[in-house]
DNA sequence: ATAGGGTTAG
């Protein structure tokens, strides 16, 4: 019987030794051999500790490493080590930093085995300041010139961003090695600096040093990040021209070039090449493919890449979705979204991220709100790309308070300070109506790039302030930005919205004399609608015919819609034709024109503009404006009748009179004004000198005593 | 036991 229980104990001894020695033991396996050691008193063995240490820490389970570290009586270096190691392996930088220093005050020598672990904790620009220090000690300890340190050193560097310190090291390094530096050739090259790196890779060609494919992928990766999509294309056809095989990483760094470009048969011709290769089965690969369709807007291939695969993967998960959402299937985006979470898979924030944007771009701002609580729900933690994702809904429907929370959200978490943040904020409270409240961000910014400028300028423009618009656009300049075709469009637009005729003309011609940029036709479309707003019809005609390219809807439709201001019938009917033939489906240009024959009285013409709309099947009983119908000679009971079916707007105007008269300001989410609101508005307006907002899509009306800022006479 | 590269959200 005892020798039974030996013989099975001996065993016992034997498998807990085999799990310590393999690496893929599981965590209950690892938490068996733990008590055992405790039992037998094997603990204070430190080769037995420091196994165990490893194999928590690989498991994560650093609370327990910890426990274990503790009971070490004598830890040696090696015990750190391994544990530092394994805290930097998963991220928890701070911990791998404390445990050093805790090392240290152990009066334990670092070795050339646990300074690297240490220096790679610092690979962070915020760790910078610690990562110097660490390079200090490693030259007291006499070990800064020990080639795994050094290497790890020039990766420190580079990931703080100090990329001359790191290319000094390197020239420095007795024994430079292949992977330094093509860490050294990405680091250039994700910074942007593309000859920098093409320089560090001859340099390294130079020392005798052949390039590997992760030297190529990293020039490959740098065009990329430059958006110098050709050239990335280019390189990723040299590298295997002179006999590199491309592998599963040069693959995914060329593809969201081939995708950018929309080069649907390169793209072809690579996922064929992929399968040739056998790397069809790499979930970053398969990602890639996914991108690239969704860009070349191949929604079978991009399905079809995911159908085969197999097996669920976050990234291609995410890509699915995106791809969906970039092709304007909002709907099955949404549908594969809620599978997937159904499938109880763990969606990160790039997941709810994607989905969030899907939404807020394609008219879906409720659900983008009701996920963003969602994921806040299912724990997942909203960074400062969701923020601007999430920020255009609220600007859509004017939910000012949601946008505000967004705000509050972001300050709390520290990420104000990003331009992408700061711009989708400026946006959000302009078309909350809250310009001030564009303003006060705009200026709090301690960084802008151009599409903060150009955000706070279509801001002014919305409200109609042409003169803060033209401020911003010279504070601009003087700050040392260069404007593009976007601002242009934002500050003719605000010209437009005042009747600022001459300072528009002035900024139109000085676009391609002064700042070298070519009139687009948003360009031409916003001198239409100037000179049609101030009257100036024939001008307006005259630019048109004057345009270096075929106008489309919006130019023909700037037009009419100003004759339509000014009832100018000859000039109002060529601009028609035109766009009967290019939007047929616009019920807008239909009414517009009818409405131009109602004023003039010429009842027969603007009844057949109408037939001609409900033949298309577009609207089933398009009433006349209360403009026109108040002043035809007809009984009243008739004008009833003609005034039937056009209520609804008029409905959302009344609702205004029902609000409280001390509320000074109302917001309209996108309600395209026609004139019969705009004069209800207005006559509300003169009650009480109450002012009101109503955002038409994109410009705001702003009513007071009975007067609107647009000019327009209804 | 130590060192390098890729995909997906603005």
């Amino acid at each position: 019987m005892a020798r039974q229980a030996l013989h099975l104990f001996d065993g016992f001894q034997h498998t807990i030794l085999r799990c310590l020695n393999s690496n893929t033991a599981s965590l209950s396996q690892v938490r068996q051999a733990h008590a055992h050691i405790l039992k037998t008193g094997l603990s204070n063995e430190i080769r037995f500790n420091s196994k165990l240490l490893s194999l928590y820490a690989n498991h994560q389970c650093f609370a327990d490493a910890d426990l274990v570290l503790d009971s070490v009586p004598e830890p040696n270096v090696f015990s750190f080590s391994t544990l530092i190691y394994a805290y930097s392996k998963f991220s928890h930088l701070n911990h791998a930093l404390r445990l050093f220093s805790r090392m240290l005050s152990h009066g334990i020598f670092p070795d050339s085995y646990v300074l690297p672990s240490a220096i790679k904790a610092c690979a962070g620009p915020s760790a910078f300041r610690a990562g110097r220090q660490v390079h200090g000690i490693a030259s007291v300890s006499g070990l800064a010139s020990d080639s795994f340190v050094q290497s790890a050193l020039v990766h420190m560097y580079i990931k703080c961003n100090h990329l001359t310190d790191a290319h000094k090291l390197l020239d420095t390094m007795p024994e430079p090695d292949v992977v330094s530096w093509s860490a050294l050739v990405s680091g250039y090259a994700r910074q942007g600096y593309v000859s920098k790196a093409k320089g560090a890779f001859h340099e390294m060609e130079n020392l005798g040093i052949e390039p590997n494919s992760v030297s190529w992928n990293g020039i490959i990766a740098g065009f990329n990040q430059s958006g110098r999509y050709s050239e990335a294309i280019m390189m990723f056809q040299e590298m295997h021209l002179l006999g590199f095989k491309p592998d599963g990483t040069s693959i995914s760094s060329v593809l969201p070039a081939v995708g950018d470009l929309e080069n649907f048969e390169m793209g072809i011709q690579i996922h064929g090449y992929v399968i040739k290769l056998g790397i069809g089965m790499d979930k970053c690969v398969i990602s890639a493919l996914i991108d690239m369709y969704g860009k070349c807007a191949c929604t079978s291939e991009l399905s079809q890449v995911f159908d085969e695969m197999g097996y669920l993967d976050l990234g291609a998960c995410n890509a699915l979705v995106a791809g969906l959402s970039r092709n304007g299937l909002a709907d099955e985006a949404l549908m594969v979204f809620r599978q997937f979470k159904g499938q109880g898979m763990d969606l990160n924030v790039v997941s709810w991220t994607s989905m969030i944007a899907c939404c807020s771009q394609n008219g879906k701002d409720m659900e983008a709100l009701d996920l963003f609580r969602e994921m806040q729900i299912a724990g997942v933690k909203p960074n400062s790309v969701t923020i601007p994702c999430l920020l255009p809904a609220c600007g859509n429907i004017a939910a000012l308070l949601h946008g505000k929370a967004a705000h509050g959200f972001s300050l709390r978490r520290g990420m104000s300070d990003d331009v992408y943040v700061g711009s989708a904020l400026i946006d959000m409270y302009a078309k909350c109506g809250k310009i001030q409240g564009s303003r006060y961000c705009f200026d709090g910014m301690p960084n802008r790039n151009l599409v903060c400028w150009n955000a706070i300028m279509a801001g002014y423009a919305m409200h109609g302030k042409a003169k803060e618009a033209t401020e911003i656009f010279d504070l601009m300049q003087s700050s040392g930005q260069k404007p593009d075709f976007i601002s242009f469009t934002c500050l003719l637009s605000a010209f437009s919205q005042s009747g600022l005729t001459e300072e528009g003309r002035y900024y139109f011609n000085s676009m391609s004399r002064e700042h070298g940029i070519e009139a687009r036709v948003e360009h031409y479309a916003c001198m239409v609608t100037l000179l049609g707003r101030a009257g100036k019809l024939d001008e307006a005609y005259s630019m048109i015919k004057k345009m270096p390219f075929m106008p489309d809807a919006c130019i023909w439709g700037a037009l009419l819609s100003s004759c339509r201001v000014y009832n100018n019938m000859s000039l109002g009917e060529v601009a028609a034709k035109k766009l009967f033939e290019l939007e047929p489906r616009n019920p807008g240009n239909y009414i517009l024109l009818s409405n131009i024959y109602a004023s003039k009285g010429k009842w027969n013409e603007a009844d057949k503009a109408r037939d001609k709309m409900k033949k298309m099947g577009l609207r089933k009983n398009p009433g006349y404006s209360w403009i026109e119908v108040k002043n035809k000679d007809v009984e009243e009971q008739e004008k009833e009748q003609i005034l039937c079916g056009h209520s609804e707007k008029l409905a959302v105007a009344f609702g205004l009179l029902n609000t409280c008269p001390g509320t000074p300001l109302r917001v309209i989410k996108n309600l395209r004004i026609c004139g019969d609101c705009h004069a209800v508005i207005k006559f509300i307006s003169s009650f009480e000198g109450r002012e009101i907002f109503v955002r038409d899509t994109n410009r705001f009306h702003h009513f007071k005593d009975g007067v609107c800022s647009c000019g327009d006479h209804w």
